[in-house]
DNA sequence: CAAAAATTTGCAACCGGTTGCAAAATGTGC
DNA sequence: GCACATTTTGCAACCGGTTGCAAATTTTTG
């Protein structure tokens, strides 16, 4: 069925290295040599088979990308920029979805079958560990939106999670909040333990004000609607940080649903900025996430390691920013 | 680096081909070299080489999976399934994004390049033609998403898009609107040319009804809300049928913002029945399409394709059901 | 227990490319 | 036009596996 090597080389009557080399950049050829291959390849429909050069060049140009996220709408964003990005590079993302069941050691295994040259964990909800597995496969790793680390084990790309705690902390004092809380996403993410380090920490530095805290079971809009339902048939608190911005869509539901107004009873701010935090309908006051400088940063650094399989792991952090929008009171303008 | 099957054969004193008659399901090895030539990959670590194999078996089990959706939420639902599915059935899919820019036969070139086994089309808005290319290229492809026909020129799954305009409309009627319109998405989708068809057909039906009709710019939330923006700044419908749930959102963020009510002032049914429109705070009443179904029998056809690959094209088409929640009013009493 | 049948194993060629090396072709200087 | 340097080309081995075939081994049968 498909054509190969040696059919273009019979019809130019020329050997199979010649036609390899007018397919291979840096290649030696001369121009008369190259006209009659292509002239030939042209012909009969040739292009080259990638997997079979990848035998000998050892480079696939396959990136595994991993991921957990598949129920959190940010992600579709950061899958948009990863595939953009990756195949304006000349690279090819083979997908994996490690939801709940998976077995990682599996994925592992299975992007080492197909000799990916390179590995991108996109997720801020996986263990710190996890990226390790591939590096000690000896595959080169970043860990997208993990956690950020002065000695991290793999490099790793995103945000300060305790700094965008704490700044979230210090936009609910500014705005002269007295009772303030942290709703958090699952206690055993990573991210939701540093923005919650991060928000306390603030937090200390105001010992007049009061602050408590709770956790969803998942960043998802019915996780964060379940948990802020929960609060309120308590006495609620003045401001919520939300852990990330679904979160706080799901509580703003349940807060509506009970009759409260937001800002002027409660206020929420979220994290991450994604496109649907713009959307009129919700106008949410949030901490920007630069997901673009994270996927490009990222596909930087694998590249990277491409070439530099030993490179001494990195942090690359991102500074966040906060996005005012229409769920927190303004600024008192003093 | 890698471990290879002469590594492991040198290991276990075998030929390479006992090395890899154990590694192939239904090859002849007796119990005592299994167990001698497992020991010894296992000291190794090693584990074949599933591109190298391809090279002989013809078969990389890599699915492309080709979509543009990269915006609208429910694709993100779409993605989680079909890469659970694939994972499930030992196939990995091979992400391709063809927002915008990107040329299609660039896209059929690099999966060609990369021998996928099969791929999938997931998209409602890309052109009929679009996924002939592959199959003119002798790849198996399946057009999930897709239009419907009596005579496909390729595989396609989906819903009936004509009969879901048809019953969008019955459900307006039903409820007693007396002048309803369609708000579809861009006008050159064939999915917004069928459901529109469907919608006028049952709407003829019913002389006695007004009805009008406008397209948005996309799929989108932005879209919908400007279109439904300048629809009400004339008189506007009692209710509208929307090319998608995204769009609805959109359009019920316009009218909330104008301070009407829904459904008592306007009613709106959406399309797809995501997730989202599940949330508290939209309780979008809509069509539901079987996207599990969908995604389900896309794989299995592309599977099926792998053995037969002159399957005569095939259209598998699934209904649809109204969902009811609260941007309509109910059905009379009677 | 020997002969026939069935099973297991290894050899060697092949899948579709790449690449080091030496031979052939072309270009340069005098 | 000749000797030498430079570029282009083909040969053959290799990448990491698979597989048809025949030889070797084991099992079955009389």
């Amino acid at each position: 069925m498909a054509v190969t090597l040696k059919d273009v080389a019979e019809r130019a009557k020329v050997s199979r290295s010649a036609v390899s080399r007018t397919f291979t950049d840096g290649a030696s050829v001369s121009e008369k040599m190259r006209r009659k291959v292509e002239k030939a390849a042209q012909e009969l429909g040739y292009s080259p088979n990638a997997l079979a050069s990848s035998l000998t060049t050892g480079r696939t140009k396959l990136i595994g990308l991993v991921s957990n996220n598949f129920h959190n709408p940010i992600f579709l964003e950061v899958f948009d920029r990863f595939t953009r990005r990756l195949q304006d590079k000349g690279l090819r993302p083979l997908l994996v979805n490690l939801s709940d069941e998976t077995d990682p050691e599996n994925s592992v295994r299975m992007l080492r079958q197909y000799s990916v040259d390179g590995v991108v964990v996109a997720s801020s909800t996986l263990p710190t560990g996890f990226a390790k597995a591939f590096r000690d496969a000896g595959v080169p790793v970043v860990h997208s939106f993990g956690r950020a680390s002065s000695s991290p084990q793999v490099h790793v790309v995103g945000i300060d999670n305790v700094e965008s705690g704490r700044m979230a902390a210090q936009t609910l004092v500014a705005r002269g909040y007295i009772e303030v809380a942290f709703m958090g996403g699952p206690q055993n993410a990573t991210s939701t333990q540093d923005r919650f380090e991060g928000f306390c920490a603030e937090m200390a530095k105001h010992p007049d004000l009061k602050h408590s805290h709770s956790f969803a079971d998942a960043y998802s809009f019915e996780a964060g609607r379940k948990e802020m339902l929960r609060l309120l048939e308590h006495k609620p608190a003045q401001a919520y940080f939300c852990g990330d911005d679904v979160l706080s869509l799901g509580a703003l539901s349940a807060i509506k649903d009970r009759g409260l107004k937001v800002p002027e009873d409660i206020g929420i701010i979220g994290l991450n900025d994604m496109e649907m935090a713009r959307w009129e309908s919700n106008s949410l006051t949030t901490i920007h996430q630069p997901i673009e400088q994270i996927v490009n940063s990222s596909i930087e650094l694998v590249v990277a390691m491409l070439d530099e399989p030993d490179r001494y792991p990195e942090a690359r952090i991102f500074p966040c920013r906060v996005v005012e929008r229409s769920t927190l009171r303004p600024l008192p303008s003093s």
